[in-house]
RNA sequence: GCCGGAGUAGCUCAGUUGGUCAGAGCAGCGGAAUCAUAAUCCGCGUGUCGGGGGUUCAAGUCCCUCCUCCGGCACCA
């Protein structure tokens, strides 16, 4: 059995989950089910960053302490994460004990390897704000791009690691292996910016102007700034580092049993910097492995403009869901984004989505069962199932490059596929008319236990985007849970005792 | 400015290393069937594969150039 750990990037909880979340998520848990479909040991993380002077802000301005706010937010996350069918196996917080610690052992340990030192930070600073502001946000007339006051460039102490040292390194190693960082886009991106000289990071902030933080072990009066204290979350999940143990027998440089090096980070693409190059680097300084595989995927746009909440033109997920049912989002999230590249959302797009789910695979289910029920007192026949061989093999095959390759709309259009030539077959066949032919009765058994085949088959493909209703095809097929792929072709379906139900995927009136 | 993508049927897009690559889904039109959620199946596309040039026996598929759109160019979760 293999395993699998991955991870989504922790999200800030200052604000509501939205789609962009939502996304990211859904592509980890449809990997993850996948992966555990594959007959893997997985472990898929997520969670949320819980510092910084945002949170403290928000929870001052609602009468809460911070931690009290990150309660509530936690709480948010993961009833959304719920709804939406994600089974994460942890879901981490920025203020456990354990990863306050962790944080301060990786902080130790890049300080006694001697990447760490201390100097002035400069940067623009919003004086009605309280904080600095990027070039970027900014813009050419340097002004806050909240309230659009004045911006002064200030330096303040901060301590900076020697993130420069390790450029060539990481260079070498993208080089090294092409598929380090996905798509090939992101990844040319990534050498463009490592083309320039690498500047060293800022690794903490004044703790008289951010208190809510974790203390820097050897100055107390600075606190974490984010990137160390949110990218170390994937390593404190995975157990790799024991921050009680001496200095030397931690886990940096000598691993201990963990789940560390991840398998594959997910994120999406404005974040890539901090994942390909910021947190590789971390790493190296502390002399532990890097994750296998960095995943980035696009955004989702509105028509042609972008989703944002000025415009107030952000999709809610949980609404859709509430609506449609969460596999019906999960789908079209899956299923209408090339893996990686941008997308737009449009409702029109959304309900033919919806569409295919319920007239080719809901429907398929629908009528398949029914007449197992009327031509065969709701028990798949004893029979050959040898109908549709090569469109299954065809299809498994497809399936699995998709998923195995990260073009998961690849992988599930063959699922899709394997739906209507399913259908088509039944055209085909035509099982009314050999129900009337006495004489014809085991054509009409092979028939009909192919059918059930490969809805069996169907409802292990479809269990990694659709996992509720995938879960109840199978129960409607006598089966006691969805096949693993290593099942399949094979499900013994003969003999079984099926429900045709209400339709997996009920018409919605819009 | 530098770097990198994209431009394929009305719409959304597939098209690995050049040779059934001119495709799919949706929409539209016509037909079949009746097991089924007015669901399904079959048939129908004269598309300069953004423009131009080049390499090659052969190019959406490689090279050059032009046009249009988009993204990246660090302390932003």
């Amino acid at each position: 059995m293999g395993s699998f750990y991955l991870t989504t990037p922790i999200y800030y909880a200052s604000g509501e989950p939205h789609i962009g979340h939502a996304y990211t998520t859904i592509l980890a848990d449809v990997l993850a089910r996948y992966r555990r479909r594959a007959g893997d040991d997985v472990l898929f993380l997520t969670g949320i960053d819980e510092h910084g002077q945002k949170i403290q802000e928000a929870a001052a301005a609602q009468g809460l302490s911070p931690l009290e706010l990150c309660d509530l937010m936690a709480g948010r996350f993961e009833a959304a994460w719920d709804e939406l069918g994600i089974s994460h196996d942890r879901f981490i917080r920025t203020t456990e004990r354990e990863h306050l610690a962790v944080v301060g052992a990786l902080l130790e340990r890049l300080r006694a390897n001697g990447h760490i030192y201390e100097a002035e930070y400069t940067g623009w600073y919003s004086v009605s704000q309280e904080r600095y502001f990027t070039e970027k946000e900014i813009g050419p007339e340097r002004v806050d791009p909240i309230a659009g006051g004045p911006v002064v460039k200030i330096r303040e102490k901060n301590w900076f690691f020697r993130m420069s040292r390790f450029q060539e390194r990481l260079v070498r190693h993208i080089e090294g292996d092409p598929g380090w960082i996905a798509p090939a886009a992101r990844r040319n991106e990534v050498l463009g910016f490592l083309g320039r000289p690498l500047e060293d990071l800022s690794i903490s902030r004044p703790r008289s102007r951010i208190h809510w933080g974790i203390p820097l072990p050897w100055d107390p009066d600075q606190v974490t700034y984010v990137w160390v204290d949110a990218l170390t979350n994937y390593v404190t999940a995975s157990g790799a580092i024991d921050p009680a143990a001496p200095a030397a027998e931690r886990g940096f440089g000598e691993l201990r049993p963990s789940r560390w090096p991840a398998d594959l980070h997910l994120m999406g693409k404005d974040i890539i910097t901090t994942h390909a190059v910021y947190w590789p680097t971390l790493l190296m300084g502390a002399d532990l492995p890097l994750p296998r595989k960095i995943l980035a995927h696009g955004w989702w746009v509105v028509g042609d403009t972008k989703m944002s909440k000025s415009i107030g033109n952000v999709v809610d997920p949980l609404a859709l869901r509430d609506q449609f049912g969460a596999d019906a989002v999960r789908w079209y999230l899956m299923r209408e984004m090339s893996t990686g590249q941008d997308a737009s959302y449009t409702a029109e797009r959304f309900l033919t989505r919806h569409d295919e789910l319920r007239n080719i695979l809901g429907n398929l289910a629908h009528r398949t069962l029914s007449m197992i029920r009327r031509y065969r007192g709701g028990v798949v026949p004893s029979a050959p199932a040898d109908g549709l061989e090569t469109e299954t093999a065809a299809a498994l095959e497809a399936y699995r490059r998709g998923l195995d390759g990260y073009r998961l709309h690849e992988g599930f259009a063959a699922a899709m596929e394997l739906a209507r030539a399913a259908n088509g077959y039944i055209e085909t066949r035509e099982p009314w008319a050999l129900a009337r032919q006495l004489d014809r009765a085991s054509d009409l058994d092979a028939t009909l236990t192919t059918l059930a085949r490969t809805l069996a088959v169907l409802s292990s493909l479809f269990e990694p985007v659709a996992p509720k209703r995938s879960a109840e095809l199978a129960r409607r097929l006598g089966l006691d849970r969805v096949p693993l792929l290593r099942e399949l072709p094979e499900v013994a379906v003969a003999g079984r005792q099926v429900r045709v139900g209400k339709p997996l995927f009920p018409r919605v009136d819009v």
